[in-house]
DNA sequence: GTCAAGATTTTTGTATACAATTATGGAATT
DNA sequence: AATTCCATAATTGTATACAAAAATCTTGAC
């Protein structure tokens, strides 16, 4: 591995850790760590001490740093509080969106319409994306859009298991379409609900979600060991 | 200043930054903080990398930690949040709270009654902290009321000195009494409405709040020049 | 063979030394 | 006098050395 510096290791070990290359409950050896990343264990304990704060390592004083995954419900409870999240900006959205942003948005939802017309799922995750930080950012509350943004990269991983799931990409799609529709008719509330049903674990989507979860853990197996 | 150890330094730090003692924007130096610590800039650093993720401090590199306290707007941002949060905690607390929190609920209220009494806003600060606190561990959901408590921690300075203004003791209190009744009678609307009302920045109480905020600043410039 | 106590090794925590970068101040130029 | 450039100083970033704590291994008793 090349050499890397300060900035960079923080963002390197976040990537290994949410993608799963760092298992959960691992501790990570601050020497051998180091040795891969070419510098030395300064910069390395100073981007545990960012992690930890985010919640993505667990330090115990004198033991040592371990990656810390949320579990199944942990990660229930996650999408619960990201669902009102998103909710609560598209609810302030509803009054506070621009035209410049819906035409932004829109934009996002012909490019989704492409992607699930050729079945490029990648593609879709990326447009999908695009649509909910403009929607973070259109709620006009700064700090909300940074909280909001935070959690959804937490999610990440999980987010886009789902999207594999059969019939996932064109639901999603329309769910889009209808909030899109409910913010540029200011309907507040149809917003809200539109959004919190969008991401909220419920219904069918539980066993998508705790198969993706499942399938996360096994990716985990494979590469960590 | 004693010598603390590496834990100790960043809480010190924290409280430092949120009574104000550090003036936004000052560049934290680390050799004479260090030398005041009594400890080497290792830690101190460490402890600067973890203040920075919770958003105390701005990292800037090359030219140093910077003091970043929010501004009015922000913290009205912040405020509308943590409205919501509550909320969100009241709503699922109204179906999952046990007759035991439902007891500290009522005890705290009793204290809190005893306080205004007493004109002791202090005891009621801490009463006050303890219902808000219960009532996120009530939500049933950890990661939640994780996230509430740490809103709520960094609103501390701006939320106790709102208490200070005239007849807001009493008001918080029979709000305080509105919510555990509603929380009795699992009525999760009332419940949500009622603490988004008790939390929001609304109405007379903006002014309140502004006051409260340039009070803060002017402390601010007192201790820190 | 099991367990316990102590020695040894390993690992984390902290201090210091050095490197890289930025800020500062003064001289030279216009 | 203002400005630019360069030398110097101050500060941050990183590596390394040392201290403290925990984990491991060895040895001995039972």
């Amino acid at each position: 591995m090349p050499s890397r510096r300060a900035d960079s290791v923080r963002e390197t070990l976040e990537q290994m850790i949410v993608t799963g290359e760092l298992v959960n409950g691992e501790r990570l050896d601050e020497i051998s760590l180091s040795e891969k990343f070419g510098c030395s264990r300064t910069p390395l304990r100073e981007a545990f001490q960012s992690l930890a704060a985010s919640g993505l390592l667990e330090l115990i004083p004198h033991r040592g740093a371990f990656v810390r995954h949320p579990d199944l419900s942990e990660m229930i409870e996650m999408f619960e509080v990201m669902a009102e999240l998103e909710a609560f900006c598209g609810r302030l959205a509803a009054r506070r969106v621009t035209q410049q942003v819906l035409a932004d948005l829109y934009r996002t939802v012909i490019a989704c319409e492409d992607a699930v017309a050729n079945n490029d799922s990648d593609r879709y995750y990326a447009e999908n994306e695009k649509f909910h930080h403009l929607l973070y950012k259109a709620s006009g509350n700064q700090f909300l859009a940074d909280q909001a943004g935070q959690l959804h990269r937490r999610l990440k991983p999980f987010r886009r298991l789902q999207l594999r799931v059969r019939g996932r990409l064109e639901q999603s799609l329309s769910e889009h379409r209808a909030i899109l529709e409910a913010l540029e008719n200011g309907n507040a509330d149809e917003v809200s609900l539109a959004l919190r049903a969008h991401v909220a674990v419920q219904g069918g989507k539980f066993n998508d979600l705790m198969a993706s979860y499942k399938s996360f853990q096994q990716n985990q197996q494979r590469v960590g060991t």
